[in-house]
DNA sequence: TATTGTTATACTCTATAACTATA
DNA sequence: TATAGTTATAGAGTATAACAATA
């Protein structure tokens, strides 16, 4: 019997080892920050967003709400960003990034953009524009296509599944 | 001050909203083997290569060798591998896939295309086969790359680091 | 002594549900 | 009633070190 799946193409463990790649990567890089990469990008959104809620950052990270709620703890006692009140809507919180948060911010963004050329190294010129294009685009559909949990309907559809285990 | 970091720009934030929808599309596609979509991946291997090492296979797939133990413990009563002494080194096992782990491989291979064709899926033709060719090459080279560990070395000699945190 | 694999421990993430305060 | 955020608990996943068997 010959084996359709072999490591060249699938695309879930070429995913997984550049994804983890990159967190090693740039573990050193956001050390600075708790949470480190995904600490990074809270800052981020906080920084570009001076209106953004805690339920909108994660929501647009991946973030589960109450991991947030610990994340936000740390990245406060660090006096990367402040929590405050909206006036209009006073159960939701603003996430602001303070002075020091944004320098923090600027410093890392410079050092990562070292680590991402080495991690695209190798690649042509072209490969890495063509990554650099794709890949944020693939996500953006992704997240606004919110419902990906159940493939299991689209999938279940096309066989009768695997033979029983032999016991 | 502008900040230069958003995140259409972050490939760390691409890779994770990617890896993260491709692990939630294949979970319920993998639920037949333990370990879900890392299972998957040894069984591949084992099946391609009947003299694999668990030390190779962890290796290549970047599992924790102590991990290795107790996922292959539940893929050996799952029926779907066994392990075997080899004679030439008898501290080694290599890991075979069994005829039902070989069927069970198949069927999620096909089941797994779908998944994979429906996360690309608003993709143009050429982005789609671009991504193709470019992440499993990319995977390859981090692979060999052995030690992206220390970029701190290359990256802490770009300047003074961040500001003093403000106490 | 070095290596493969196993076991035990502790630590970190994550998921879930219950709770508050607002709307 | 529904939502934003918080808190507490338990579970999964992970890293570490100590150990046995073999080289």
């Amino acid at each position: 019997m010959p084996v359709a799946a072999n490591l060249d193409t699938d695309i879930g463990w070429a995913l997984g080892v550049i994804f983890r790649a990159y967190v090693k990567a740039t573990t050193s890089v956001t050390a600075d920050i708790p949470g480190g990469h995904r600490g990074f990008q809270v800052l981020t959104r906080a920084a570009s967003n001076p209106l953004a809620s805690q339920r909108a950052i994660a929501q647009q990270l991946g973030i589960d709400r109450t991991v947030m709620t610990y994340l936000l703890d740390d990245m406060e006692k660090a006096k990367l960003v402040q929590r405050r009140a909206d006036p209009a809507d006073r159960r939701t919180r603003h996430v602001v990034a303070t002075e020091y948060g944004l320098s923090v911010l600027a410093d890392t963004c410079e050092r990562l953009n070292l680590v991402e050329s080495h991690i695209l190294g190798k690649l042509s010129n072209d490969d890495r524009q063509a990554l650099m294009a794709i890949l944020p685009a693939l996500a953006h559909q992704l997240n606004e296509l919110d419902p990906i949990t159940d493939l299991c309907e689209v999938v279940q559809d096309i066989g009768a599944g695997p033979q029983p285990r032999p016991d």
